[in-house]
RNA sequence: GGUCCUGUGGCCGAGUGGCUAGGCUCAGCUCUGCAAAAGCUGCUACAGCGGUUCGAAUCCGCUCGGGACCUCCA
C-alpha cells in the first residue's frame, strides 16, 4: 500500500496515516442534529467524509465509520435551563418530540441517499445510548474532574487542565480561553466560565428526560459522542472527523471527557472539513442564509437562478479541497456542472474506443498520479484536473489525433471507474430506462429522416429538424459514423 | 477585544522556493453544407510595500481587504 498523508487538526500537520490495526481503521464523524432539515452545510462535511471513507476502503482498509445522530440533549446554548432542541421544536409543532426526531431523521437519509453518500457502518443515536453517556459521566466523577450542582454534572475544565491539555486542539491555553471578555451570564452554578454540562438537570415538565444517579435529566451535548465511539470504536480509535465549527468547543470538549475517563488521548487523526460561504458569508442556521438541499435541487429559493443536479453539486464540492471554503454561487455552480458533463460524456465515448496497435500515451503514469493526489490528503481537486487529462486522451483518440491500445483503454476503464464513480461517488444521473429506449427510437426516426434531407441537399429542412430538436432539449453530434443525441 | 485562517488571471479553484494545475467563459483555427460536439492555439495570474535568496505567488515583516472561532451550528 502506498503511503497517504492527511492534514491532522492536532499536530497541524500532514502526517503519514497509520491505524492502530491495519487494516482495520474506525472513523467516526459527528452526524447531524434531527430537529429540522439539514442545509447544505452539513451535506459538505458529509460529501467530504464520503469520499474519504470510500477511498479508504478502495485502497484496502476495512473500516468501520460511525456517524451518529444526535436526537437528544442538544442544549440551545450550554445553560442548565429550558428544554432541549427536540422538546422545544415539539412544543412548537403540537407533536411528540420523537416525531420531530422521526420525521429529520428520515430527511437526512433521503438527502444522503441524493447525494449517493454510502450509509455509515454504524449509524448510532444518543437516546439510544443514554447508559453508555451515564456510566461515563461516573466515571469521570470518580476521576475527580466532573462535580454536581442541583442535579446538573458540570465537568471542571481548571481542574482538567492542571493535568492534561485542554485547548491542544485549537492550539490555546486555558489563559487565553479565559480571557475572553464575554460577560458571565446566569453561569451561577457554574464554578469556572469554561465549565460545560454533562448531565443536565430536568423538571417533571420536560417532555424527554431520564432518570440517572443525579436524578431525572438530559446528557449535555458533547457526551454522546464520547461514549458512542468509544462503545463502537474503542477508547482509542483512528480518525475523527467533523466541520471546523466543532473543533473549538464540541472535539475539546470530547476530547477532555475521554482523557478524563481513560487517561488516554482518544483520537489519533483529527481531521476537520471546512465551512461552506453564500457570497462571502458562512452558511449557517443561525444566519438564516442557507438554503435546503430541496430547494437547490428544484432552483426554488431567491438565491438561484436554476435547480441543480445532486451530482453536479457533488461534482462542483470536489472540485475545491475539503479543508478550504466553498462559496456558492450560480456561476461557478454552472461552470462546474458543463464540466461535469463533459466528464460523463467522454465517459460515454470511453465505451466504444476503439484499441490501436500502438501506444503513444503513458495512461499507467497518469493513473498512478490519480493515486498521488489522493494520498496527498485527498486532493480530488487535483485528481479532477487529471481526470480532465484523461478525458482529453478519450476524445482525441476517438478523433484518430492519437493512439491508444487495448491496454490504454482497459486503464482508463479503471481510472473512471475507481476515481469518478467509487471514491468520488459521483454516477450518471438515473434515467428512466423505458422511457429512454422508446425515446432513443423516436429521435433516431427523426434522425433518420433529416439524415435523408441532408443527402438530398435539403438543408432548410435538415437545419429545422435540428433546430426544433434544440429547442426540445435535445443536442445533436454529427460524426463520421452518423448522428447521435443527448438531452 | 482576544485567537486564528485567508487574499491567485473575466469567474471558480489547485499548487510547489526555480520546471506556466484544471474547469468555466471569451477569441481564433481544424473538422463540418452550416452548426453543435471534439481537438488545437491564444488571453499567462498570484492584494500592496519592504526583506531573506542566485531565484519567491510560494519563507519573513508591515499595510490594506475578506473570513472563522471565542455563543447553538457540519
Amino acid at each position: 500500500m502506498q503511503p497517504l498523508f492527511l492534514y491532522n487538526t492536532l499536530t497541524r500537520k500532514k502526517e503519514e496515516f497509520k491505524p492502530i490495526k491495519p487494516p482495520l481503521v474506525g472513523l467516526y464523524v459527528c452526524g447531524p442534529t434531527v430537529y429540522s432539515d439539514v442545509h447544505l452545510g452539513n451535506c459538505r462535511t458529509f460529501i467530504s467524509f464520503d469520499m474519504i471513507y470510500r477511498y479508504l476502503v478502495h485502497i484496502g482498509y476495512k473500516v468501520r465509520y460511525v456517524r451518529n445522530i444526535t436526537d437528544a440533549g442538544h442544549l440551545e446554548g450550554d445553560r442548565d435551563e429550558g428544554d432541549d432542541k427536540f422538546a422545544k421544536k415539539a412544543k412548537l409543532e403540537q407533536v411528540e418530540p420523537m416525531e420531530i426526531v422521526q420525521k429529520y431523521t428520515v430527511g437526512f437519509h433521503d438527502v444522503m441517499q441524493a447525494f449517493n453518500n454510502l450509509p455509515p457502518s454504524i449509524e448510532p443515536t444518543a437516546t439510544g445510548h443514554i447508559c453508555e453517556q451515564i456510566e461515563m459521566i461516573k466515571e469521570i466523577i470518580a476521576k475527580g474532574f466532573a462535580y454536581v450542582v442541583d442535579g446538573t454534572v458540570y465537568f471542571d475544565v481548571e481542574k482538567y487542565n492542571k493535568d492534561f491539555s485542554y485547548g491542544q486542539l485549537t492550539n490555546r491555553k486555558l489563559e487565553e480561553l479565559l480571557e475572553g471578555t464575554r460577560e458571565l451570564s446566569g453561569q451561577d452554578e457554574k464554578r469556572g466560565r469554561l465549565d460545560f454540562a454533562l448531565w443536565i438537570n430536568a423538571k417533571p415538565e420536560t417532555l424527554m428526560r431520564w432518570p440517572s444517579p443525579w436524578g431525572w435529566g438530559f446528557p449535555g451535548w458533547h457526551i454522546e459522542c464520547s461514549a458512542m465511539s468509544s462503545k463502537y470504536l474503542g477508547d482509542v480509535f483512528d480518525i475523527h472527523g467533523g466541520g471546523m465549527d466543532l473543533q473549538a468547543t464540541h472535539h475539546t470538549n470530547e476530547i477532555a471527557q475521554s482523557q478524563a475517563c481513560n487517561h488516554k488521548a482518544p483520537v489519533n487523526y483529527w481531521m476537520h472539513t471546512n465551512m461552506l460561504t453564500v457570497n462571502g458569508a458562512r452558511m449557517s442556521k443561525s444566519a438564516g442564509n442557507g438554503f435546503l438541499p430541496g430547494e437547490l435541487f428544484t432552483g426554488d429559493h431567491p438565491l438561484l437562478e436554476k435547480g441543480y443536479s445532486p451530482m453536479g453539486v457533488r461534482f462542483f464540492m470536489m472540485q475545491t479541497h475539503y479543508h478550504s471554503t466553498l462559496d456558492f454561487s450560480n456561476e461557478a455552480l454552472q461552470a462546474s456542472e458543463k464540466g461535469f458533463e463533459r466528464l460523463m460524456e467522454s465517459h460515454n465515448t470511453l465505451q466504444t474506443l476503439k484499441a490501436g496497435t500502438t501506444s503513444s500515451e503513458d495512461i499507467k503514469a497518469l493513473q498512478q498520479k490519480c493515486y498521488d493526489a489522493m494520498n496527498d490528503d485527498f486532493n480530488t481537486p487535483i485528481l479532477i484536473a487529471h481526470l480532465f487529462e484523461a478525458a482529453r486522451i478519450v476524445n482525441s483518440a476517438n478523433d484518430n489525433k492519437l493512439t491508444v491500445t487495448q491496454n490504454d483503454i482497459d486503464t482508463l476503464k479503471n481510472i473512471y471507474q475507481h476515481f469518478v464513480f467509487d471514491v468520488m461517488g459521483l454516477k450518471k444521473e438515473e434515467e428512466n430506462s423505458k422511457t429512454t429506449a422508446v425515446l432513443d427510437k423516436v429521435i433516431h426516426m427523426v434522425l433518420d429522416i433529416r439524415n435523408k434531407a441532408k443527402v438530398e441537399k435539403n438543408f432548410p429542412l435538415s437545419d429545422e429538424i435540428r433546430n426544433k430538436l434544440t429547442d426540445a432539449g435535445v443536442q445533436i453530434k454529427d460524426t463520421k459514423e452518423g448522428s447521435s443525441w443527448k438531452i
